[in-house]
DNA sequence: TCGTGATTGGACTTCATGGTCCATTCTTAG
DNA sequence: CTAAGAATGGACCATGAAGTCCAATCACGA
């Protein structure tokens, strides 16, 4: 990360790079993804992907995992910040179903690369985790939220009801890639939701 | 899958072969399994692996998820054909954690599958497809029984809800995965069977 | 017993892919 | 204007892994 010997030219270049390989890896997988393919796609050469990646392909996977980690938390904002009442979690849910439709392809860039990554690598690996726990850290933040707002029991588990979100987010998807459509994620979704909007609404 | 000119022999080093085969496979992915380790592992030679597979890694791991994807559903026996009742959905989720913990890492075979072969093998993932289809349907079907027993209201859309527990496991195991324990799946699982257990318990 | 076909062993070939290297061009500070 | 260093081009190398091939061995029925 020693960016004080690089211009802005070689800057753009490099984020082109991570942007096409990223690409790549949710449309054919890490291993379907070649420095070759990266290089077309690019219109680079071999010299500038070690120029800007001196550790080769495992670098810049692991840099397009930070990437992706950053732009998946960016699409959830301002609302990831907020839920702290049931319509901040419906415009949240809203957009987050938005992000994966636009993707074109269902599958989280951070769930499917943990599942190809835990085996391989394992500095990888602990990265990807990183980005999930700061998501689960920021659900759980909204749920306490709504219980310091009144609207969820105060005798909820954040950090648990934060965890199904996840997970019914990561299975959702699974389910929805081979259908091809997004409502096992959406049913999903809503399932792990109501236990906040139920709480909120019978009381 | 002409299996005439095949003696007990020839298919007991077959089945070695898959199972060898699926374990490399859930330890270290498909890219992280060549032949050469399958070969070491099962003791065979290069000609064996092409004389019992002609169509080479591709046919092999397609008989690696057929035969994963049966011994998922049968490790489910026999509860998974009734779930007509609460306590039999509270044993069959106590056979499928306890079947996750046996295999020692978090992760289903099916669904990580899923995830890798979804990119490179579409026949791959449409056999995989299958298998979900199928498990979802026997969940589904348990879900009918509790409706015609009346333990759950009859407005309940079957199929959602069989989506909603699937979801909830695949996507609690890759969450249990970073995580090395069983409670993120647990607390998935748990959630998403509440709607069976909710509604049988307040009527 | 004998022979046919299944089974096994393992060397060899081919090819994709990650990675190295050096020459060339571009950019910018002094 | 010019030199130093960043950026780029692309040939080349090394390796690992899939797949081929032929010879050797084993097993069972006639």
């Amino acid at each position: 990360m020693d960016s004080s010997k690089i211009t802005e030219r070689g800057r753009l270049t490099r984020q082109r790079i991570i942007e096409a390989t990223g690409e790549q890896i949710l449309a054919s997988g890490i291993g379907g993804t070649t420095l070759d393919t990266v290089r077309a796609a690019t219109l680079t050469s071999k010299s500038q992907l070690f120029h800007y990646f001196p550790g080769g392909k495992a670098e810049l996977v692991r840099e397009v995992a930070a990437w992706e980690g950053r732009q998946l938390l960016e699409a959830q904002e301002p609302e990831i910040h907020d839920l702290g009442s049931w319509e901040s979690w419906e415009r949240w849910r809203r957009m987050l179903v938005e992000y994966y439709i636009a993707r074109g392809r269902w599958a989280c860039p951070i769930g499917s690369l943990a599942t190809q990554a835990a085996t391989t690598d394992s500095e990888l690996a602990s990265a990807i985790a990183t980005t999930m726990r700061d998501w689960r850290e920021q659900l759980a933040d909204g749920v306490r939220r709504m219980k310091a707002a009144g609207s969820v029991d105060s005798s909820a588990d954040s950090q648990r009801i934060a965890t199904v979100i996840l997970a019914a987010i990561q299975g959702g998807l699974v389910l929805s890639q081979p259908e091809r459509s997004a409502w096992p994620l959406e049913a999903a979704l809503d399932n792990a939701l109501a236990p906040l909007h139920h709480v909120a609404t019978t009381r």
